[in-house]
DNA sequence: GAATTTATTGGACGATGGTACTAATAGTTC
DNA sequence: GAACTATTAGTACCATCGTCCAATAAATTC
């Protein structure tokens, strides 16, 4: 088990092994850290956020208990690096999709609808994730920054305020629709109801 | 502290105490069960559903804890009757705006404004309770009759299904919205944001 | 290459949890 | 009032959890 934890540690080359001792140190601990993360997505992913433990989250790494106390020292901290990891993900997403896509409309309904398919658990993440984040006030600014990041998104096909407001919340709304369904949602018909939404701003 | 439940349990007047022994009977074991329920959706208001443990209800609700364990038999058995009790006061409440309301509009709009203020931990509560929800397929069609009878409050005002998609999930990201701000909610604000949503019925 | 700092380990402690078990207490039926 | 069932109460068992601690290994500095 620590084996293929030491494994994964090693394998990904090094990049320069001269002086750069301090910043190479530092590294390998960005790189634990990063790497208990992911071990605690993949449970929430699996057993939601109730089944993350240090215990759990130790043997989804392969590490010992006692190290990821030494990264995290409370468990919140690492929900809420969780939380923040797992945000800054999909807003980057996002964001790639105002900068360098033609439609991003259409990539955004892609995105929700992935909800529905093989991002379902991802998504099932992110909301209870955020679910924690409504009960914790330090949190939500972290778990706004998913809404803020699609009303960027909407400003590209308007300005009405409203309007804006409205194609957020619907994108969010729609989103835990796809997660209360069993089938698989249809990416054109997530976009279809997502630009007219939108139509609104052209009255 | 059980005094207190005793009396609970009997300052409610018995209807009849002729020989309906039976069903008198039932009717205690009913009224512990839906204090349980009571109990424990207190306490997800107030810690939320990591916060249910059968030894938390039972000392909210003023018993012991074989007694929760006595009515449900796992602690499952208690968050799923919680849910579900929790869905069909807000579905019932939905419910009267429909058949009662001359602007059920209106209403719902106050309703969903409500979270951000008064009803902000019950809507907290319910947030959690169907992200639950979202993880059992079992419990899915409980939590989707808010969504269906949100859609027939909308189908009141307009008959495209797209349109009435988009009216449920704006309704649900418009109560997330107001559970991620830390600001009180405006229902007329919320009512014209909704009531534009349903324009494009009309194009 | 010794000293020092950082990373990692294994194990322990006290607290809490789910649940089971048993005895006592109503309430009902005959 | 005896026999029986429904209900309540207390408690005990075992697993797990968060957290701590002392010791070790590895890296870094001088």
């Amino acid at each position: 088990m620590t084996g293929d934890a030491m494994a994964a540690e090693h394998d990904s080359g090094e990049a320069g092994g001269g002086h750069e001792t301090v910043d190479g140190r530092k590294l390998r601990g960005q790189r634990r850290r990063a790497q208990i993360i992911e071990a605690t997505l993949e449970i929430v992913r699996r057993d939601g956020a109730a089944g993350v433990t240090h215990r759990t989250v130790a043997k989804e790494a392969g590490i010992t208990t006692s190290l990821t106390l030494y990264y995290f020292a409370t468990l919140d901290d690492l929900l809420v690096a969780a939380l923040t990891s797992v945000t800054d993900d999909y807003t980057s997403r996002i964001r790639q999709l105002i900068d360098h896509e033609d439609d991003p409309l259409a990539g955004l309904a892609e995105l929700i609808a992935e909800s529905g398919g093989p991002g379902r658990e991802r998504a099932l993440a992110e909301r209870e994730l955020s679910t924690l984040a409504a009960r914790r006030p330090a949190l939500r600014p972290i778990a706004r920054r998913w809404r803020d990041n699609v009303a960027e998104l909407g400003r590209t096909q308007t300005d009405d305020p409203d309007t804006i407001e409205g194609f957020v919340a619907l994108s969010d709304g729609l989103c835990t629709a796809i997660l209360l369904n069993d089938r698989e949602a249809d990416p054109g018909h997530i976009e279809a109801v997502l630009s007219k939404a939108l139509l609104r701003s052209s009255e």
